[in-house]
DNA sequence: TGCGACTGACCACCCAGTCAGTTATAATGA
DNA sequence: TCATTATAACTGACTGGGTGGTCAGTCGCA
């Protein structure tokens, strides 16, 4: 019995890593099963579709990242801890495996999914949504700590997503060092509170 | 002789329909040349294969999103009114034509494309940077009438991009009327000045 | 009448999903 | 402890549907 949901957990580990890799065409059942190293009709014993394993990594990625992400910020209580924890680790995230995050970003913009596949687009709305409920939280705790005073901080939590995803994707993309990444990262954060009116 | 490169025409804004509606693998040969009017093999008279369609389609987006821009923000010689321009109209493109703008954001996420579009993945990232550089001009500009001093115009251009794409398409996800679309814009603008250290 | 434009039936290939057959594991009993 | 059986887990050759690309033949214009 553990061991079933354990070889599940293999087959989950290994499509979320080529769907990441290679994207959701570009990726084939009897790729997976080879590099989960099982036959390709065992994947069906735990997944009835192709479309049924995507919508199962994407939940499982997001499950993922929001576990990480709260729990990152639950030690720090005020504005400042709490941003630069979900900046840190955020970027961390990307870092590790860049499409799992940039498909948050990346899927929503579409707007015909193939076949079955609205309820992964679906969620990764909520996921986007849930997320950008988070950013709104850490910036109430700093507008009640007096640090600003808005009326838009919904719209600005939505921007900032955007922003920090960019950020983080610009260290792997120019291949910055960690020095100016940081110094990035620190005009983000003045961006953000200077900006917000 | 016209005849030809106005045959080209239709079914590249055929594909261009098609391609941002449904996506590369959701989109067939046969379904672009009836789309366009014309037999399937007909298509095969103007392109070589359905990645070379591919390609000039992401050229012939390309060219018209830049021209557009590039004329829209030429008559005016000042910052406020460069940058306004420029907003106003990428807004407008994205309205009509959301996944053809969304490529630029989207594709060059992606690692790994499929077959021999690595090609289609330079043009969009050349095109960005292209973009990136129009506001970095732009911000230039504003520096230089006092507007603002920082090192990093840059990065904050880079950014910036961003920012405004998730603005235009908030507009299109939320359904927001003209009045809070403008007011968004006018924080955004707020930020971009504000937030630039 | 010749030539270029056009056509769609056809071919070759890919791949998700199936299933009959095999192997591993657990259960039972002597 | 081991033999036997039952059940679950596993497998990969195969099938069917879909589609990119071809080509022999048709059409229409000069």
């Amino acid at each position: 019995m553990a061991r079933k949901k354990e070889k599940r957990e293999i087959i989950l580990m290994s499509a979320a890593e080529l769907f990441a890799k290679n994207g959701f065409h570009e990726t084939n059942i009897t790729d997976i099963a080879h590099s989960a190293g099982i036959g390709k009709g065992t994947v069906y014993e735990y997944f009835s579709s192709k479309d049924e394993l995507y919508i199962e990594v994407v939940k499982f990625n997001i499950e993922r990242y929001l576990t990480r992400i709260r729990t990152s910020i639950l030690c720090f209580n005020h504005f400042e801890g709490k941003l630069n924890a979900f900046i840190d680790h955020h970027s961390d995230i990307v870092q590790e495996n860049m499409r799992a995050t940039g498909m948050m970003i990346e899927n929503p913009n579409q707007f015909k999914i193939p076949n079955g596949m609205q309820e992964a687009l679906k969620l990764l709305l909520t996921a986007r949504f849930e997320v950008v409920q988070i950013i709104l939280d850490i910036l109430e705790l700093g507008q009640a700590e007096g640090r600003f005073s808005s009326s838009a901080l919904s719209y600005y939590s939505d921007l900032f997503f955007d922003m920090l995803n960019r950020t983080a994707m610009r260290k792997y993309i120019f291949k910055l060092d960690e020095a100016t990444f940081n110094k990035e990262k620190d005009l983000l954060v003045q961006m953000l509170v200077k900006g917000i009116n």
